[in-house]
DNA sequence: TCCTGTTTTGAAGCCACAGATCTAT
DNA sequence: GTATAGATCTGTGGCTTCAAAACAG
């Protein structure tokens, strides 16, 4: 990772794709999301143009750079001249935009032709029919000033996950980005969890974006780990059960989630909970989108200094904390951006997100990943014997390429 | 309420082999 | 330090087996 693109080592990078964790050049960023109807709808957004290594999510107007929740915040803090900079939210976006298009995205984004790979100019000739790029999905809309900002309502940012300004971890929302340093902001809890007073309001997001085959926190027995009892979580899911509502076989789902809830008895158990499969590099996409929602949702303690991620690794960035959903801010002692919960939810909303939930759980997929796809396509061809392989040439019962053979 | 038998569910293991990784020269 | 060869490890899918859970009587 790093100032040149990962896919041709011969471009300036460009673009941060979370889904492969890369930094790419527009002409690899196309050329790989346009592969198939997957890649196409991995989340990237620009890459930050100071430290080139993490995904940028706000533009400072008057620097003229992109900046990644780190380098923004070092160049930006309060404590810094620059506190009063201009700042616009970078959104992600998908498909397989143009650099033209990207610049209707991005007011700022301009690529001269001159300056494109020869590749990325012959992927201008390529048809655009396939294209598929939507940053309305990513709930992106534009002001007067024709600025890309992200709309107020995150629930209308179904599906994209933690993409785009929906950044976890970053307590500002787009409204106090464009504000000057040190205006309070009132509506802060609005923009940190939208219309979610309880973990069970915002479920629909959080289901939409579970995989958590790819989690491996295996936590059992909340109580006797933090010494706390369930009192949210009992009450309102009292019916079903949390593992009903979480699905059984998402245990770490689950324990998350009950982590977050028994936090507001000990934050520390926690994080500390947490830690384990946030330090786990195999994903950090998917740390991204799946657990961050109960770390960020944890209610607000002013003890934060407590918190200990003594488990990473020394080689760990802030870049890291970032890419495990805990925001860097979060880890330098500042107050979580959520707000804490407010008590059950009406019996009717939470009878509505049930019932949605368990419709879901009907039609989910716990989708294996394949690492390593030729293995795979080897094994789909290769003859069995009652399931198991058999030696080339030995007889066999079963042969993929032509199910009617039978011994 | 407890016990027993049946059914359902899920996890583990097996197999061959290409490719990745490690080790020695 | 680099290159090569050989050894070892890993992962892949379909099926069977077995244990545990769920259920009924």
């Amino acid at each position: 990772m790093g100032y040149i693109c990962d896919f041709c080592g011969n471009q300036p990078s460009t673009v941060y794709c979370r889904s492969d964790a890369a930094c790419l050049c527009l002409s690899c960023d196309r050329n790989v999301h346009s592969a198939n109807a997957l890649s196409k709808r991995h989340s990237r957004t620009l890459l930050c143009e100071r430290c080139n290594s993490q995904p940028a999510f706000v533009r400072c107007v008057e620097e003229r750079v992109s900046l990644c929740q780190n380098c923004d915040l070092m160049g930006h803090g309060t404590s810094t001249s620059n506190s009063t900079h201009r700042r616009q939210t970078i959104n992600c976006y998908s498909g397989c935009p143009s650099s033209a298009e990207l610049s209707s995205i991005w007011s700022f984004f301009w690529q001269s032709p001159a300056g494109e790979s020869t590749c990325e100019q012959e992927l201008r000739q390529m048809s655009m029919t396939e294209t598929s790029w939507c940053p309305t999905e990513n709930a992106i809309s534009q002001n007067d000033t024709g600025d890309a900002e992200v709309n107020r309502d995150y629930n209308v940012d179904r599906g994209s996950s933690w993409s785009g300004s929906s950044i976890p971890g970053f307590r500002s929302g787009p409204g106090l980005l464009d504000q000057p340093a040190g205006t309070t902001d009132t509506s802060l809890s609005e923009l940190s969890c939208p219309q979610t007073k309880c973990p069970g309001v915002c479920e629909d997001d959080l289901y939409d974006d579970f995989n958590m085959d790819e989690i491996d926190l295996n936590l059992e027995k909340y109580e006797e780990l933090f010494g706390v009892t369930l009192n949210h979580s009992e009450e309102l899911f009292e019916n079903d059960g949390i593992d009903s509502l979480f699905g059984s076989k998402d245990m770490s789902a689950t324990d998350s989630y009950q982590g977050a809830v028994a936090a507001e008895g000990s934050s520390v158990g926690l994080v500390n909970a947490i830690q384990p499969a946030c330090s786990n590099a195999a994903s950090a996409d998917s740390m991204m989108s799946n657990k961050t929602d109960s770390i960020l949702c944890f209610p607000a303690r002013q003890d934060h200094s407590s918190f200990s991620f003594s488990g990473l690794t020394g080689e760990s960035s802030g870049g890291d904390y970032q890419d495990c959903g805990a925001s860097s801010m979060l880890l330098m002692g500042e107050a979580p951006w959520c707000p804490p919960f407010e008590g059950p939810f009406s019996s009717a909303t939470r009878s509505d997100a049930v019932m949605r939930y368990k419709e879901k759980k009907k039609t989910r997929k716990f989708e294996k990943r394949v690492r390593y796809a030729s293995r795979k396509a080897r094994a789909d061809v290769r003859k069995r014997v009652k399931g198991r392989f058999v030696k080339a040439g030995d007889d066999y019962d079963y042969d993929p390429l032509n199910p009617t053979r039978s011994c």
